[in-house]
RNA sequence: GGCGCCAUAGCCAAGUGGUAAGGCAUGGGUCUGCAAAACCCUGAUCCCCAGUUCAAAUCUGGGUGGCGCCUCCA
């Protein structure tokens, strides 16, 4: 598999530190509410590829933080007038209904800075041991002169990024790029003990704490969006390389920005959507399906007209194997005809041109499809009269491996089977053989009318959910 | 000022040297009690200019337009 290295800005092909294992972390959210369509993207792609990478046999240790401490938690909680804990409680449940209705795996370990405090605060004071860090009034910097590789997965020298830096007028700090690893309490405001007084951590810091007391001192891939290149990830850099001594990540994966009707999201601009907004109007499915649709590393425009077409295209999707699964157990007996066999057999060249395609710098826009190939292909075999109960189980299961990689698609549970339902299926059919095709229409309008769409085949009725 | 990204049919979106995947929408057809789904047919010389090459959407240079980071916003 090859992967595009922000470090290096070429795509290198992945290898592991330990053969057979990837060790990845990605950036997660900052609980302080819901999360928003942008931040949606680098959720469902990074776990896209760690699903991706699963399926290709790798044991995937994925640990994704979350930011439980910070001013805009403290912000809220005083809002709300109760505590960063409890809002960052809510927000975290929160996520993980979000997370789910987009198919969005639970990592590994899904870390809380501040179930963190002693790891980071040894971090903090190894680096100040090393003369990495000072103390000043109770705040620890980093000295990012003392790091001379500062700035290369930015690609930006050190001195570019300060002329262009607005300069911060904390008159303690030796130098405007010098970023704060340790933050000493203002009054009012929730802190721990350290060997600096009371206070709180950093938000650099805690990514390096967590990743390296969950994954160790050098891991496989880190991920996160583009505008965390700088200066977030460019301070995880500096903080563990110089603390552990050892290179942090091999690889870097930044996904690009999602634009909202061509424009960059903001509450000023009033085009600001939750993701919980978005899965009201369009559903989850269809958000996931359009990011997938695109890769990973071009902008991508969120619109309605992109939503809805995501969402018709994904009906094609689910259509198909609707079907499959319906023809697997109404199909005819007996064996598979020439014809289905030619095609059974060019299965496993879909799945090669799938993967060739997820290979490339998980190009899902383009494993997609391969999957709509699929689909037309099993389709048309399909629409046969004969078509083979033994035909239809293999074109279910090379569909159902594709999507389940990527996670889209109706699966069977979320169409199950319901007496009450077959019982008016079973009186409508009653109807259209005597003829009272009123009757039938109006089982059917009923039907509709509670999401259950009813198709008419030469196998007999297929039903599935809206 | 520094660094970087994008520009492909009505819309979304792959494709990084050999004359353009896929999806949505549109129109026509087949099938169907009707419908739905499905299938077939239907559409682009790839922002502009110049260059390299037998050959460029794909490489180089120059434009134009849109966007991002350099401000704890994914």
């Amino acid at each position: 598999m090859k992967i595009y290295n922000t470090l290096t800005r070429k795509k290198e092909e992945f290898v592991p530190i330990e053969e057979g294992r990837v060790k990845m972390y990605s950036c997660g959210p900052t609980v302080y509410n819901y999360f928003h369509i942008g931040n949606a993207r680098p959720f469902i792609m990074f776990d896209l590829l760690r699903r991706y990478l699963e399926y290709r046999g790798y044991d995937v240790r994925f640990v994704q933080n979350f930011t439980d401490i910070d001013d805009k938690v403290i912000r809220k909680a005083n809002e709300e007038n109760t505590t960063y804990d409890k809002i960052a409680e809510r927000y975290i449940s929160e996520y993980f209904t979000d997370a789910q209705g987009l198919k969005i795996r639970p990592a590994t370990v899904h870390p809380k800075a501040t179930d963190n405090i002693d790891e980071i605060i040894d971090i903090v004071k190894t680096l100040v041991d090393k003369g990495y860090a000072y103390e000043a009034d109770g705040d620890v910097y980093f000295r990012t002169k003392a790091f001379k590789e500062y700035g290369k997965l930015s690609h930006q020298p050190l001195e570019d990024l300060e002329a262009g830096a607005r300069i911060d007028v904390r008159e303690h700090k030796e130098d405007p790029m010098d970023f704060a690893l340790w933050k000493a309490a203002k009054p009012d405001e929730p802190y721990w003990e350290s060997p600096w007084g009371k206070g709180r951590p950093g938000w650099h810091i805690e990514c390096s704490a967590m990743a390296r007391r969950y994954l160790g001192e050098t891991i496989d891939i880190h991920s996160g969006g583009v505008d965390l290149c700088f200066p977030h990830h460019e301070n995880e850099i500096a903080q563990s390389e110089c603390a552990n001594g050892k290179p942090f990540a091999h690889y870097w994966m930044h996904n690009a920005f999602l634009n909202i009707d061509n424009q960059k999201m903001s509450k000023s601009l009033g085009n600001f959507f939750t993701v919980r907004d978005a899965a009201g109007a369009y559903g989850y499915e269809a958000i996931r399906f359009f990011m997938i649709s695109a890769h990973y590393r071009t902008p991508l425009n969120y619109s309605r007209d992109s939503l809805e077409q995501a969402l018709a295209s994904l009906a094609r999707i689910n259509a198909a194997l609707v079907n499959l699964r319906f023809l697997s157990k109404n199909g005819t007996d007996g064996e598979m005809s020439r014809k289905e066999k030619e095609s059974k057999d060019a299965f496993e060249s879909y799945k090669k041109r799938f993967c060739d395609a997820m290979d490339d710098d998980l190009n899902s826009a383009d494993a997609v499809s391969v999957i709509f190939e699929l689909v037309r292909e099993v389709n048309t075999l399909c629409a046969e009269k004969d078509v083979t109960r033994k035909y239809a189980k293999e074109g279910l299961a090379i569909m159902t491996e594709l999507c389940n990689v990527l996670a889209i698609g109706q699966t069977e549970e979320e169409n199950m089977l319901d007496s009450e339902i077959d019982t008016l299926i079973e009186q409508r059919q009653q109807a259209r053989k005597a003829k009272d095709f009123k009757e039938a229409d109006r089982i059917r309008d009923e039907l509709k009318t509670q999401g259950i769409i009813l198709e008419d085949t030469p196998q007999g009725v297929k039903w599935s959910r809206a």
